[in-house]
RNA sequence: GGCCCGUUGGUCAAUCGGUUAAGACGCCUCCCUUUCACGGAGGAAUGAGGGGUUCGAUUCCCCUACGGGCUACCA
């Protein structure tokens, strides 16, 4: 294979928002790609008029482009394969469809969604739950394998509403090579007639899938697994379409899995569970509900792909943190996994965090002072440079930066009196009074000699540095955390070091 | 029910017939630190079951069990 000419495609239906099941099959489709520098396309599949929603294929893309792993070509920007709507290819499926009646692999069918109803209960026994429409049933039903030519013709003729329902054949096997499981195989009688063009002239996934990726020349068709069950009727269509040579490579991606219990992920296990399963916040057009997004939950973009690369996939080396790059030059569909993976939120929050700890200040800065500011705190970047090396490896979330930091810029509002106030007496009390008198002593303002003022002041009123310690600490950053306290003093200067002394004199004397 | 896919610690997982069955997350203990974290050192914890094949199976085959997916004019 030339790796030249690699062409892949992400093809999600603009129904709502991205799951992380989406994002991952993007992002192994991109990564794909770029190892083999070529094309990754981006194709909306909304031939389903019911479902769809407005604002969910912008969304897509924009997921995409925060995610990093932008398409080559997109509705937005196209190559020479457009359009990359479905809907706007309507015009095309009727035709292959037709070419498929009439070389006998395809039928029109006239049944009503009742009368297919109706089928379905008449059909419907123990043994067999839900009864298929296939080489056992259509001649039972309204269509033209089961009608007389004139009759047919008539219909057609009064524009009676059909659709074209794929013939599978009664005997044999389907295989398939599945890069990632192998050679797959189904009996053919045991899968039923799909339709392949609905009554409203729109192609069912099967019909455009097909057509799609032989027109768009994809090279290898990746999707989730839940699609293996119909991948004998789109190798048939390969097949019936004269196109065999050109059928892409395939692989089945493993799904991933709900942390607890069993079954895929879902919008609501994140709801349930609390934590995001969206990539990005998503404001529901109908229901006017907002789902959490990981990009607002405070996640690193290169950390959530990370995160993503590594559920299902691994180079073998027990390497966990890779860039963007190195996922590209070191990936490949064989080391997929076959079976699900759990989502485990807690794994992807230290996937965050060592992505915050390795980050330079210049990529965390604009970030973390756009969320102070949604926070009510106008940082300075000065300070901002000075602070945020010093905690960052205490953030799993770009978000657990307010609490950091907001000590830095504001006195504490919420001070841990518990902490303090059991130990706490006269003597102490004159302690921080005297500190408060030699602290204005100081010249130089720096934490060095905050550290040696507080010292020795300790040591002349017969205190180990240590008992005063944590009130201090406590005074300044109202809880028992954050980098060394000498460091936090000098940062926010002599006044506001004063001042929240007293304060917490005044409150842990009441 | 049928079809398809899967099954190594709680979770993510390495191993491509021979290992004391890696590593990571989480959990526990200790060290560093008179805070929290980071870092460091330890610890508990794994091959679903049964048959084969083989000198030797986690690894290959079969069966069973379990889990999942699909079974729409949805993708």
């Amino acid at each position: 294979m030339s790796s030249q000419n690699v062409r892949v495609r992400f093809a999600p239906s603009p129904t709502g928002g991205l799951h992380l099941g989406g994002v991952r099959t993007a992002l192994f489709n991109y990564l794909f790609a770029k190892k083999h520098h070529g094309s990754f396309v981006l194709r909306i599949e909304d031939t389903d008029q019911t479902r769809f929603v407005p604002g969910a294929e912008q969304y897509i893309i924009d997921c995409l482009n925060w995610c990093g792993i932008a398409p080559d070509e997109d509705p937005h920007r196209p190559g020479n394969y457009g359009p990359y709507r479905q809907s706007e290819r309507k015009e095309m499926y009727r035709a292959y469809a037709e070419q498929l009646v009439e070389k006998g692999y395809a039928y029109y069918a006239f049944d009503t969604p009742e009368e297919l109803e109706k089928m379905r209960e008449q059909f419907k026994s123990e043994k067999n739950p839900s009864p298929q429409y296939n080489h056992e049933t259509r001649l039972k039903m309204s269509n033209s394998l089961s009608l007389s030519k004139e009759e047919v013709e008539k219909k057609l003729s009064t524009n009676q509403a059909f659709v074209i329902r794929i013939k599978m054949p009664e005997h044999g096997e389907i295989h398939l090579h599945d890069m990632i499981r192998g050679d797959v195989s189904f009996q053919a009688n045991l899968v039923d007639d799909k339709v392949l063009l609905k009554a409203d002239g729109m192609p069912t996934y099967h019909l455009a899938v097909v057509v799609d990726d032989h027109s768009m020349e994809i090279t290898h068709a990746f999707r989730g697994e839940e699609w293996l069950p119909s991948a004998p009727v789109h190798v048939l269509l390969w097949e019936y379409f004269g196109w065999k040579e050109k059928m892409p490579k395939w692989a089945h991606f493993p799904l991933i899995l709900k942390p607890d219990g069993q079954g895929k992920l879902s919008k609501r296990d994140g709801d349930r569970l609390g934590f995001p399963v969206f990539a990005m916040d998503w404001l529901d057009p109908k229901s006017g509900e907002m789902t959490k997004g990981f990009k607002e939950m405070g996640f690193l973009p290169n950390a959530f792909i990370n995160m993503l690369a590594l559920l299902g996939w691994n180079d073998g080396t027990g390497k966990e943190i890779f860039t963007k790059e190195e996922l590209i030059q070191q990936f490949t569909i064989e080391r997929i996994h076959k079976g699900g993976a759990k989502f485990d939120f807690e794994k992807a929050k230290w996937y965050n965090q060592e992505w915050i700890k390795s980050s330079d200040n210049e990529l965390l800065l604009p970030l973390i002072k756009n969320i102070l500011h949604n926070n009510g705190i106008d940082a300075d970047s000065k300070i901002l440079n000075k602070v945020i090396p010093i905690t960052k490896e205490r953030c799993h979330l770009l978000n657990d930066f307010v609490a950091q930091l907001k000590y830095f810029f504001i006195d504490p509002t919420e001070i841990d009196v518990d902490a303090v106030k059991p130990k706490w007496d006269e003597n102490k009390s004159s302690f921080f009074h005297t500190l408060i008198q030699e602290m204005n002593n100081i010249p130089n303002w720096t934490a060095e000699e905050v550290e040696k003022c507080f010292k020795e002041t300790a040591t002349k009123l017969q205190f180990k540095p240590g008992d005063v310690q944590l009130p201090f600490r406590i005074m300044l950053v109202g809880g028992k955390f954050g980098p060394a306290v000498f460091e936090i003093s000098s940062i926010i200067g002599k006044n506001s070091t004063i001042r929240r002394i007293q304060q917490g004199i005044d409150l842990f004397n009441k």
